[in-house]
DNA sequence: CTGGGCAGAGAACGTGCGTTCTCCGCTGGG
DNA sequence: CCCAGCGGAGAACGCACGTTCTCTGCCCAG
């Protein structure tokens, strides 16, 4: 581990915390841990991030982007308009089977330090801003009536903690048939 | 605080407790505080839950009892059984608008402790598990067709996620809304 | 009145962890 | 070849907290 780029440690130990974070959650996992996964050592680690709660903070924002990119390069798959709003049910299923799969991140670390961390509330309200404005797009791409957000919003954070607490994919099937009825009815 | 019946300070402790827990988090709070808000000594805090882990559950398990119970008590004052099924929104809402509202307790236990905690999981579940089997009940009752408990169910946990992230009170008319034409189109 | 046991207060113990510090080796410029 | 400084390893520190222990006083059976 000789001469490590500022920014690629800053890398190993984002992935380092989101895999533990993730599985394991914030709480759970402590500094040296990150710092055993990730190779980048403890001096390191506070110089990259002057406390936990900003490691945390960093985790949330990568997975963020990461999270809503791999959902609209799924989206863009589909041709139309009002299938590319039913593919966002079809992608929270891929995502739901995944290995390790334990709930919606943002959800999770609410629940965790909702009460406590601003810093983690801003980025949980910040990301979940985001992908129902995406949602929202969506429906506007399709010529939809923007009423349609809010349901379609709440189904799949619905979805996304349901499947969480019962370690099942089937929520987000049962959320893509009620988002398809939705559609006609609007 | 003489003579103090086993049965009172069990509940003068899970009152603490709920109270403690669900508005700062689990991990945020010592047995001490609970102690302290509590006026039950730590040796008798001990004798009633071998350990913390066993007071979480208790509380969840309390207050499953009562949530289940005050939203009962709520729906029972509508008298048309589709009626019944839509109050449960108006129901949601009342809740979100009470003082020091969260979000869902069950929820964020299991954002905070799913990966951890086994027994925390199992109470978890067993509620949602209720939660559910009472949508299931209203809209048999209503003789509507059962595939419409997942949808409402859906919809009623993502409105009482997005409440307690967003501070709203708003997701349970959103949720409501959709009910209703999910209820018109069955 | 007396003594034994129960209960509370709070100290004590052990551990885990966030954060900082110390020490040492390596590297690269003179 | 020499030395200044950066970086890593990991010890150290301080604190918080779950859990247990000790001490003291009170209540009541005899």
């Amino acid at each position: 581990m000789a001469v490590m780029d500022r920014a690629v440690a800053r890398e190993q130990a984002l992935d380092a915390a989101e895999e533990l974070f993730y599985g394991r959650g914030i709480q759970a996992v402590g500094m040296d841990e990150i710092r055993a996964a990730s190779g980048v050592s403890l001096k390191r680690l506070y110089q990259l991030f002057p406390a936990k709660e900003q490691l945390v903070e960093a985790y949330l924002e990568r997975r963020d982007v990461r999270w809503r990119g791999r959902l609209a390069e799924f989206v863009r798959g589909r041709e139309d308009p009002e299938e590319r709003i039913l593919a966002v049910f079809d992608w929270l299923e891929h995502w739901f089977a995944e290995d390790g799969f334990r709930g919606c991140a943002w959800i999770n670390s609410y629940g965790e330090l909702g009460a406590t961390s601003p810093r983690v509330v801003a980025q949980v309200r910040s990301h979940k801003r985001a992908f129902r404005a995406y949602l929202a797009d969506l429906i506007a791409d399709a010529g939809l009536p923007a009423t349609l957000t809010a349901p379609l919003f709440l189904l799949a954070e619905g979805a996304m903690v349901t499947a969480g607490i019962t370690a099942t994919t089937q929520p987000a099937r049962e959320a893509r048939r009620a988002a398809a009825v939705l559609l006609q009815s609007a």
